[in-house]
DNA sequence: GTCTTCAATGACTAGAATACGCATGGTTTT
DNA sequence: AAAACCATGCGTATTCTAGTCATTGAAGAC
């Protein structure tokens, strides 16, 4: 799950940056309102957190100018105790939900989970193929009932691979959303790492779960 | 499922009542403090929601009152933006969660349904993790019965932790509550404390109850 | 049609670089 | 003096790089 927080203020972005990663999302912090809305047009993130007060562009725009755009992300803003009004007008403008400054992070944290879970197939409180689940609320994952243990990018893999269960991942998919952006595409890190995944949960067991589409990617399936 | 709401804003609290029946709980609502403490006394609920800011009783008094009657009830306190050091106070009284004004009614009913499926299976009153015990009330801990001193930090953190078991707590999260400070914090105060914690608690034991999930947080929990 | 060859693609491994957490001791505050 | 906090250096888990080895499937030879 990739995040892209529009945040001027150093602190306060770097503080989500690193709680946001400490959760396993993959996160490009921008500080400039215009530069943000490059970055969204030009990547496809899972969520956008964007602080209305933000240099060379209004918040307000970079929400306009997404939505104008067709790009469904769902959006998070931030607001000052200030501006109650304003983010009204950021709901109407397309935000989904708003959070005023200062909050505390176990909210932003909530509202993230619960904004992502809408955006997909509507239910999961656990993921589930097969007999492996994956709890993205204690990040806890068992197969068989058996707890396996995963480092944080190996999690952000297979919770995108379980998100998207069935279908085809190619890597630039999978390097777009659980990597950021200073990701080097010439390398086979992704590849690594599901070898990483093979080892800590295909292998030895009958029923393999992480299939490969030759020429094309990946794919997480039951059969 | 009956729920105690109180809270003086009569346009909040309806809302809040029709949102709760529509999920199919009986909600008894109550704008005045005084009154709600009665109820509260009153009725077996199986969870309480109290506004701080209520008149003739503040919110602070209605939980230690439910508390010092040894009422288990979980308590969900509500806190406006303001009031960032009440609803720790709040915890320390005896609440089991906060939410702060104004918040989302998907947060609220998930955080409801949470402290209800916690209050199912645990008893709170003391915490306990194995042979760790914490005694709120008197700020009392000891562990295989021996007594363990502790200086105010690091009690306010094992009893974060403890409130919490078994799940990751981000250092964001950590400073949060135990330290209060928003945003700042670069510093590594909570693992320095989390160390002194591990030397009173763990040093010499074999089972270790506090866990460190490389690259999150840390985690308290028996196995 | 079958077999061989070969290039492309992916699997796997070892180890380098990095980031992280721990411990410790010093400094400031209470 | 005790508690709270800060800063450093060290060991190690994680991440990544770079290389070799295995597999696949298509083209050409027979």
């Amino acid at each position: 799950m990739r995040i892209l927080v529009i945040e001027d203020e150093t602190k306060v972005g770097s503080f989500i940056k690193r709680a946001l990663e400490e959760e396993s999302y993959a996160v490009d912090l921008c500080e400039d309102g215009a530069k943000g809305l490059e970055l969204a047009f030009a990547t496809n993130y899972d969520l956008v957190i964007v602080d209305l007060m933000v240099p060379t562009l209004p918040g307000l725009e970079i929400v306009k100018g997404i939505r104008q755009a067709k790009i469904q992300t769902p959006i998070l803003i931030l607001t000052a105790q200030s501006q109650v009004d304003q983010r009204v007008k950021g709901l109407d403008a397309g935000a989904d939900d708003y959070l005023t400054k200062p909050f505390a992070i176990d909210e932003l944290l909530a509202r993230i989970r619960a904004l992502l879970r809408r955006g997909a197939t509507e239910s999961p409180g656990v993921l589930q193929i097969d007999d492996l689940l994956l709890n993205p609320a204690t990040r806890e994952v068992t197969r068989g009932g058996q707890r396996i243990d995963l480092t944080l990018k190996e999690y952000a893999l297979l919770e995108y691979l379980m998100r998207h269960t069935g279908r085809v991942l190619t890597r630039p998919m999978i390097s777009e959303h659980v990597w950021n952006q200073d990701f080097d595409t010439f390398t086979n890190v992704i590849d690594v790492y599901v070898n990483y995944l093979r080892n800590k949960i295909d292998r030895g067991r009958v029923k393999k779960l992480i299939h490969t589409v030759r020429g094309s990617g990946y794919m997480l399936k039951a059969d």
